[in-house]
DNA sequence: ATTGACAACTTGTCATACAGGTGTACCAAT
DNA sequence: ATTGGTACACCTGTATGACAAGTTGTCAAT
């Protein structure tokens, strides 16, 4: 076995002995040299198959984990996991550029928060919901001052979102939380600068924060619902129509 | 900075030392701590702040740099190369097998078919109405025929929820729907089985979606959603029980 | 046959060392 | 003063050896 690294080492120029060793791993693995479900040899063999130190093969390894191709255990050893890459739920760049996507994507993040909301005021813990009041908080000082912190005043408004979806306890609600907001950033910053430049009305959201963060207190699931609907409603149609005037201006 | 990695160790219980930095690296550059293009401290730093080894720090950075949101090169420094993971929203296959995580995806997919079936209920084109009648009868055929056409029925119902998600007219509901079934379903097939062998109780399920099927017919939206809510915390309550039989059974 | 200690693995983590790339400050020659 | 080279400090990439912690199979005692 010794060797079939060198061969594919010709390929790439630039690339690190782990680069290479995690190619080869995930070619064994795609082409079934290494059937779902075994066990890979251990990674002193493997050092040794391949000539290079541990550390190579722990990186490589690493890597794919990552990727969710393999899996291990201590004391047990790393398998193969899925024989093809995963790719989950991603959302294209191009498509924030679209109003009409954009608007599909702020109707998706309703849904997902709506929900939140009402599970957080059933299940959130007291220190959650503290966190929940903090944030709201914050979101409102970052308002009172009117300097032109458009990333700053953007961020306590998601970490306030955050917060809530952290409250439900269900890892799934903050992890679409942060791959759409993630997406959305970009977006929404180049919306609250047009917000600014038009005099702040932003201070609507500061309450309906103020309002969700005590329905979300007092564990009143359906009025955090709905007053989480009306302020994603609202704050939606604002950045929708500021994108717009920003569009018309710059055009 | 000392410390911070023991905040978070708290939320997870088998991870390893890499799986929270991993983490904690994750969050600072999504939350935008580290903006993009920036240089990360140096590995020896970060491990010093993090109290752990340079190898610990590597793995963690070495899985970052597989999503592509880190870029390091020898010499120059690690940095920032995208705030969003490249793969998407995506769930580790491993999570099918945990109760509590499985749970959880359920909880998420609640999320996104309530909602889903109150914009169709405003939205659905009439053609979109009459499919999600036309599925929702194809449901109930594959109930009445008693033979042990697992897959079938499991199809079937998925074809209903589907067909929700196709009438809101939003392609990122509907994606997201098919990449959660996707990971659901021999998870659902593997309930499902338990369900036949002991006697079927998916009669309730039938109905209950003709109940929402009428909910969006009539444009009812506050309707089709409280439907929707029951008939998902329903079945998904039926699902964990019946895998916790198998489970039970099983061992 | 069951149980329990034990040995031989595994991965996870730490510490240290060095090679090779990169940027910078300094110094000499012009 | 500008330029050019050079040494130095720092970075990542890699190697090595050691130990902790978890898993599995064995084998003897009951």
């Amino acid at each position: 076995m010794t060797g079939n690294l060198q061969a594919t080492a010709l390929l790439v120029d630039g690339a690190t002995l782990s680069d290479q060793v995690t190619e080869v791993l995930r070619h064994n693995v795609v082409n079934g040299v290494w059937g779902v479900g075994d066990l890979l040899p251990s990674e002193t063999a493997l050092a040794s198959d391949f000539d290079v130190s541990r550390t190579v093969i722990r990186e490589a390894v690493s890597r794919l984990k990552a990727e969710g191709m393999l899996s291990s255990r201590q004391g047990r050893g790393a398998f193969v996991a899925s024989n093809r890459p995963r790719q989950g739920f991603a959302i294209p760049e191009c498509d924030m550029e679209s109003q009409r996507k954009l608007a599909q994507i702020l109707e998706l993040r309703m849904g997902l928060e709506i929900e939140a909301a009402a599970i957080a005021a059933l299940r959130a813990t007291p220190e959650a919901r503290l966190e929940i009041q903090r944030t709201a908080e914050a979101y409102d000082q970052t308002n009172q001052s009117d300097g032109p912190a458009v990333a700053t005043g953007v961020s306590a408004d998601l970490e306030f979102h955050r917060a809530v979806c952290v409250a439900t306890g269900n890892d799934y609600y903050l992890g679409l939380f942060n791959y759409l907001v993630a997406s959305l950033r970009e977006t929404m910053l180049a919306g609250r600068l047009q917000a600014l430049k038009r005099g702040g009305e932003s201070r609507d959201a500061v309450q309906e924060h103020y309002d969700i963060a005590a329905s979300i207190a007092e564990g009143d699931a359906e009025c955090a619902r709905q007053r989480m609907r009306d302020h994603l409603q609202m704050s939606s149609a604002r950045l929708l129509a500021q994108l717009k005037t920003e569009e018309d201006s710059g055009e």
